[in-house]
DNA sequence: CAAAACGTTAGC
DNA sequence: GCTAACGTTTTG
């Protein structure tokens, strides 16, 4: 597929017109321009024979060794459940979701174009002679030579760095070709995936033009031989593109194939948060992870296209801590303090802050030119490169582009913040002029910088509320006034392009790699007890020290809870955040989540056990009709508007999904055991269908539910439900027709132990001293406050 | 255009 | 020869 979103179609006329088509290959691709430099003649891709090619492409395999490939199946998965082992037709035959390899290699029997041979990389000792006689897989025309072979040595080829033996080959660098894979060859799409948000945004005109333009200014310079520029990622698109091709296929080539390889979100679309950011650009939002998970993605995004509207996202986004319970009913007064500020800063904004972010913008720049131009510590690559930097500032790029690079974070910033430390004592300052003060060094002198970098963003305190899983039960917000979510979703959000892959469970190294190239003394997992009482927000500020800090930061061990409580606006930048780092639990109540994005989250988080969705819309909340949540076991959809019984049962019923083996009668939330319902307009029958499907369900809280009656309670606690045996907790607070008669029903629940009556009128305080004293005989209740009953141990 | 389908390669 | 799954084409 992805392929075929970026051939040229002349391509197959080419290759039509000189061959016959394969059977079932009615069109088949080549993996380089038609626009043949030199590598067109000896071009090597399989489907292209009509080019001549005298190698077949060489399809990549798993490394085997990476944590993807090192996972089991999670056999819920869309392409799992194809599988034939789990169920499915096997039609799909594609990997596991969560076991996508993460670096790709080329196979065994891969031998040099040149000499036939295969990487000899071991062969030799000199890191330079290691790069020479290692197998290089050209992106671009496909080639796999090694780099000692190839006659053209004075002109530079590409090393992309993100993949095992990928380069663009000096041949094809020097032809000034573009590659038409976008991400390089091994990479998977997420695309493929249901539900996928990956919705290539049409890129407007005169975008289009702005990018041919800026394009066609970019220099080249010629390095040393057989010189690489390494590409870490989004650097300068390769020397002079062919614009026509370009403009033909603008769309799908907004630049480099590899370096797009993982770009993983599109940000909001400029429909999206380019117009909200006009309308309401210096609201603050009032994030904590939120802000976290963005941030952590963009301020690092040190190399060009930056752009003035991302700046200003993360200026006004200050680092906010969540708003907790305690300010649940306060939301009037807090949206008004919003507006006021609102309309405050949006009076300034127009003047100041766009020139702040300019400045901001400035530096980022070139600043993020430097910080690969040192040597770097990792290969011989690294240490025979030449980085190409261009010395002009790119104009302002769309949305688009800028999302592409956001989503690169990680590696990205892994990259560049190791080389910075690895050369923090021998680098000048000069490779980092941070001219607005927005020095990024390394660990040993650096923390101030990053301190004063993130600078506004930190003076709100750091830790997450936590929230426990049953905490649905306690943190009913106070219903007079209905809490107000963000109700304005993104209209058109632009998701993640591709695959983002979770973070290892324990990643490498074992130790922090010094200058001197030896370790530092101290165990990873002595980093991660220290990393562990850290805050989010602290932990994000680690993770911009080093690359090796960046890998250990993200470790899913420390994001077990992310938060984005009351996240006014939910970017896709957080929710590729949130995918790197797989909570197990996850806080998106009162946000103005959409379905897409919801949807697009859970199919993502197999693993997820906690999901709080408290006054979200159920337009969003219905996400989970059609989503899989297999481990789910808290769920909380409290106050949120429009879920009713009819809800109530799109949300328990079966999958609905017709295909071959995808047959099951369970519901999607039959694991449930934590059940938050509070301030929802349901009645019996949505309880009915709660006894039906939920037969886990332990905690249930349904209180400020004005329609349950002491019905309700039969029905939960009725003889033959295995409600009756499983729920231990529930709390019918605030639920203004049961009686002191539901008690005696709740005599018959074998397991209860704490019932929350408070404000329900109609129960009386003997009512409860009765049921105490009945239930005394086998198990000793007591009153812990009015009308709230709950078991002695 | 995204998702599904599937031929074919890679590894064992 | 088998399974896994890559990379492309086809489908809706």
């Amino acid at each position: 597929m992805a392929m075929s979103l970026i051939a040229d179609e002349e391509d197959y006329e080419n290759s039509d017109a000189e061959q016959p088509r394969p059977l079932n290959r009615p069109k088949p691709k080549m993996g380089s321009s038609p626009s043949a430099g030199p590598c067109s003649t000896a071009g090597g891709v399989k489907l292209s024979s009509s080019r001549g090619s005298s190698s077949a492409r060489r399809r990549r395999t798993r490394c085997r060794k990476c944590e993807a490939c090192t996972r089991k199946e999670c056999g819920e998965c869309h392409f799992c459940k194809d599988m034939k082992k789990f169920g499915g037709p096997g039609r799909m035959k594609q990997s596991c979701i969560m076991r996508q390899c993460i670096a790709p290699v080329l196979p065994h029997t891969a031998v040099c174009l040149v000499c036939g041979e295969a990487g000899k990389e071991d062969t030799v000792e000199n890191e330079e002679d290691k790069f020479n006689w290692m197998l290089m897989e050209c992106s671009i025309c496909n080639e796999i030579l090694h780099p000692a072979c190839l006659k053209e040595k004075d002109v530079g080829g590409v090393v992309n760095d993100e993949l095992p033996n990928c380069w663009e080959c000096p041949k094809c660098n020097h032809a000034g070709k573009i590659g038409k894979q976008k991400r390089g060859p091994g990479f998977k799409y997420a695309s493929n995936l249901p539900g996928s948000l990956l919705k290539e945004q049409r890129m407007p005109r005169d975008i289009k033009e702005e990018l041919d333009s800026n394009m066609s200014t970019e220099s080249y310079t010629p390095t040393l031989s057989p010189v690489m520029k390494k590409k870490t990622e989004r650097e300068d698109n390769p020397t002079c593109k062919s614009e026509d091709a370009f403009k033909k296929r603008s769309p799908k080539m907004e630049d480099n194939p590899l370096r797009r390889k993982r770009k993983l979100f599109e940000k909001d679309s400029d429909s999206d948060s380019n117009v909200r950011k006009k309308k309401k650009r210096s609201k603050p939002d009032a994030l904590s992870t939120s802000n976290v998970l963005g941030q952590i993605k963009t301020e690092r995004e040190d190399d060009e296209e930056y752009d003035e509207d991302k700046i200003q996202e993360l200026d006004r986004r200050p680092f906010s801590f969540v708003p907790s319970e305690e300010d649940d009913g306060d939301d009037e007064r807090e949206e008004e303090e919003e507006e006021t500020m609102k309309e405050k800063s949006s009076r300034e904004e127009n003047g100041k802050l766009l020139h702040k972010t300019s400045a901001t913008w400035e530096g980022d720049q070139s600043q993020g030119h430097c910080t690969q131009a040192g040597p770097s510590n990792d290969t011989g690559v690294d240490a025979q490169s030449r980085i190409q930097r261009k010395t002009k500032r790119k104009p302002r790029l769309p949305n688009k582009e800028l999302s592409k690079e956001l989503s690169k974070q990680l590696n990205q910033e892994i990259q560049k913040t190791e080389d910075r430390l690895a050369h923090q004592n021998s680098r000048t300052v000069k490779t980092e002029p941070d001219s607005d003060g927005e020095d990024r060094k390394p660990l040993s002198n650096g923390s101030s910088h990053l301190r004063d970098w993130l600078g506004p963003k930190r003076e709100l305190n750091g830790s997450l509320r936590e929230q426990s899983p049953a905490s649905c039960i306690r943190t009913t917000p106070t219903p007079i006034f209905r809490p107000t979510p963000c109700r304005s979703p993104p209209k058109c959000v632009q998701m993640e392009r591709h695959v983002i892959r979770p973070p290892p469970i324990s990643p490498p190294p074992d130790r922090l790699p010094l200058d001197d190239g030896k370790n530092h003394i101290m165990h990873r997992e002595v980093w991660m007890a220290v990393f562990s009482h850290l805050a989010h927000q602290d932990l994000c500020v680690c993770m911009q020290v080093c690359k090796t800090w960046n890998r250990w930061c993200c470790d899913k061990r420390l994001w077990t809870k992310i938060n984005l409580n009351r996240c006014k606006s939910i970017s896709p930048l957080m929710l590729s955040g949130i995918i790197r780092r797989q909570p197990v639990s996850l806080d998106l109540s009162w946000t103005n989540i959409s379905k897409k994005q919801l949807s697009w989250l859970i199919n993502r988080l197999p693993g997820l056990r906690v999901l709080l969705l408290a006054g979200c819309s159920w337009a969003a909340v219905s996400a989970l009709c059609t989503s899989s949540c297999p481990l789910l076991r808290t769920l909380d959809v409290q106050w949120v508007e429009g879920l009713k019984d009819n809800q109530i049962r799109d949300l328990l019923s079966p999958p609905t999904d017709n295909r071959p083996g995808q047959l099951d009668s369970r519901s999607k939330l039959r694991n449930v055991e934590d059940l938050c319902l509070a301030g929802l307009d349901i009645t019996d029958e949505s309880l009915k269908l709660i006894m039906k499907h939920m037969p886990s369900l332990s905690q249930l809280d349904l209180s400020y539910c004005n329609h349950i009656t002491d019905q309700s309670v039969n029905i939960l606690t009725a003889a033959g439900t295995t409600t009756r045996d499983s729920l231990t907790h529930i709390n019918l607070s605030d639920c203004n027709k049961v009686t002191d008669l539901s008690l005696t029903y709740f005599k018959r629940c074998g397991n209860i132990c704490h019932i929350n009556l408070r404000y329900c009128k109609q129960v009386t305080k003997e009512g409860c001293e009765q049921f105490i004293a009945e239930m005394s005989v086998s198990v000793q209740f007591g009153l812990i406050e009015e009308k709230l009953l709950s078991k002695l141990s």
